[in-house]
DNA sequence: CCCCCCATTGTTAGCGTTCACAATCTTGTG
DNA sequence: CACAAGATTGTGAACGCTAACAATGGGGGG
């Protein structure tokens, strides 16, 4: 038995070997007990506190309480370095998002979080300064020195993704987008599904045609509801009006667009690419002294909480986020899992309809 | 000279070392480099890799070329793990919140990141499924496992901050939150003067009194805010109204109270919680053929993108995020540097006029 | 021309876990 | 009542890195 495990744990004696100029926080402060302090305390060896703490079988009832009561005792927290650098394995699993801030990707962020805590799994944060390769680069390194098991990529832009394939980084990459693209891997909601929605939605009400504002033309998801929007339109026969310019998801590019739309057009529904947008149409309609819905009808698209207190309460798309983290999630586990091209159905939106929408004035 | 040292690096020697099952995605995978490999690779010591590495001086240049390139051939990456271990530093912070998914929890985050970025340190994230001593506990726990070198708790929240004071974890711990409260190891935006930018500002416009749609109670802001908007009002000598009932910062909340508020009372003038509340008040004003500003002046409180296209167009005060998340950071590294009573000054808010306010009519 | 000093590099010993295997204790059986 | 099998516990060696100290080399002053 080695001199130092003798006798009962007494945390100063160990002091002087923290005596390292760290400045850290408090300055004479007890070093953390180790397993081994614990196992002192209990009277057994450190392998056998490793066991107690790993739920490993065939341990006498008797000698886990004592670990148990030990381990209390002394404030005992394993050593997650230590852990993860014999075992290779860090619980951890990296987050790369842009847009932190949107409604979107931070509800994302959340379930996700939720999600991985319920599987026992940490997250280590990373933020996109801008949506270039190099910056994605750089945040997948970022993650990576953390030593996390896979990464989420919650960054659904063409460059990302294209970026995502060709990296060859020693664990599993998964994105979470909302494309059709069929990549494994990937977990998402039906943007062309959400699209159609809004879409039939408006046909059914009985307008000719319906107007699109697309959100920037490099997003997936952007581009998905575009591709609803338009497939539904020649499903039905009917007129492809010219797209607007692109909007950048901003109430004031949803008002931009509706400026520069009603200067030569007079629609009668209009789909914009996300719920801010269409409100930011909705002040444009609203300044140009045309009525929602009697004049034009309007649906967006994310249903933000906000949504039905628009004037008019927005008829839009509401996208499950919590149950898009929940399937990320998921997917990741079974990646984890030795599943190398798992995959998991997208998320079915659904059209939540409210008051900017009507049936065309005749 | 150690046997394994000798000759060049192959990866495949050390392949059986890997041979646990550990269920490891690619299946025979090789073993990522060591230092000791970058070392063997650039006729050096393992040490001299390290110093390489770490940017300790007296290295002669072509030594470090060398061992720059092997690290590149190599394509090696330092163990976090094993550093973080013998250096009992992690690079590491961890980030504790609720309701990631608003606006301003969010915006938070994402100005945090990118300061902790810019100083080098990572993120590490645990969320709070419900706001209460327990959870926010364990919360704490989680990412004290991660070995975090502070905690940031960006939960604004009565029992945050009394729990907070009464924990006692190794790291230093600093809180979000808007309050005067003095505490020390605090960040915030100064909620106070907020809303008394707010209240002053429809004041001046020659409303009498102004009324308040509070936030929830025990939320940290709300009460702030409360408390400026009473003390202007006091300030002035003018009849303090009923508070409303509180709302929970929701748009629906807002609605609610806006009905409840019109079924007795006629003001000329409201500041609403936040932007949000302000929505929902907005319809419930529209809704009782009330017009804003020409009947009823409305101000709110977080500037949302969102807010500067409801109609009418928001007065509300704006909070720098941006701002708050590299204070919160500075504060970090102020308290991580030894610092123990560290403190840095709010965020000033600043009013931003929009259409939603005018002087009451005669 | 030798020696000491400093710049540069190498060697050894942990950091706190887990893994593989060895050692010991129980218990049921013949 | 001795013995083998299984249950329970202990021992020693990694994991990959940094810290402390030792060793080496070259250059200037005496």
């Amino acid at each position: 038995m080695g001199r130092a495990l003798t006798g009962t744990y007494d945390a100063r004696m160990a002091e002087p070997q923290v005596s390292t100029p760290s400045a850290r926080g408090g300055g004479d402060r007890l070093r953390s007990p180790r397993m081994a302090d614990v196992a002192t305390v209990a009277g057994v060896s450190h392998q056998t506190v490793s066991r107690v703490l790993n739920d490993l079988p065939n341990i006498r009832p008797a000698t886990r309480d004592r670990v148990l009561a030990a381990i209390e005792e002394l404030g005992y927290r394993r050593n997650t370095a230590a852990r993860t650098l014999v075992t290779r394995r860090s619980g951890t699993i990296g987050v790369i998002t842009a847009d932190m801030g949107h409604y979107g990707p931070a509800n994302i962020m959340l379930a996700l979080e939720s999600a991985s805590r319920a599987a026992g799994y940490s997250l280590s944060l990373a933020g996109l300064p801008e949506i270039t390769a190099a910056s994605l680069r750089t945040a997948v390194d970022q993650v990576l020195d953390q030593a996390v098991e896979a990464v989420v990529v919650i960054v659904a832009h063409q460059a990302a993704l294209t970026l995502a394939q060709s990296l060859r980084i020693g664990v599993p990459l998964v994105l979470v987008e909302g494309d059709l693209s069929a990549t494994p891997l990937t977990a998402g909601v039906d943007q062309i599904e959400g699209a159609r929605l809004a879409t039939s939605h408006l046909l059914d009400l009985g307008h000719d045609t319906v107007l699109h504002l697309p959100g920037p033309a490099h997003w997936l998801e952007a581009k998905a509801r575009r591709r609803g929007w338009q497939m539904v339109l020649e499903e039905h026969d009917r007129p492809i009006p010219e797209l607007m310019a692109e909007g950048d998801w901003s109430s004031r590019s949803g008002y931009e667009s509706g400026r520069v739309m009603l200067r030569d057009l007079r629609p009668t529904a209009v789909f914009a690419g996300n719920d801010q947008m269409a409100l930011g149409l909705l002040r444009a309609l609203h300044e140009a002294g045309l009525r929602v819905p009697v004049d034009v009808s309007v649906v967006g698209f994310d249903d933000l909480p906000e949504s039905g207190y628009f004037a008019p309460p927005l008829t839009t798309v509401r996208q499950d986020f919590r149950e898009l983290g929940q399937r990320t999630m998921a997917l990741v586990l079974r990646v984890l899992a030795g599943e190398d091209d798992a995959s998991v159905p997208l998320v079915e939106p659904v059209l939540v309809v409210r008051s900017s929408t009507a049936a065309p004035a005749r």
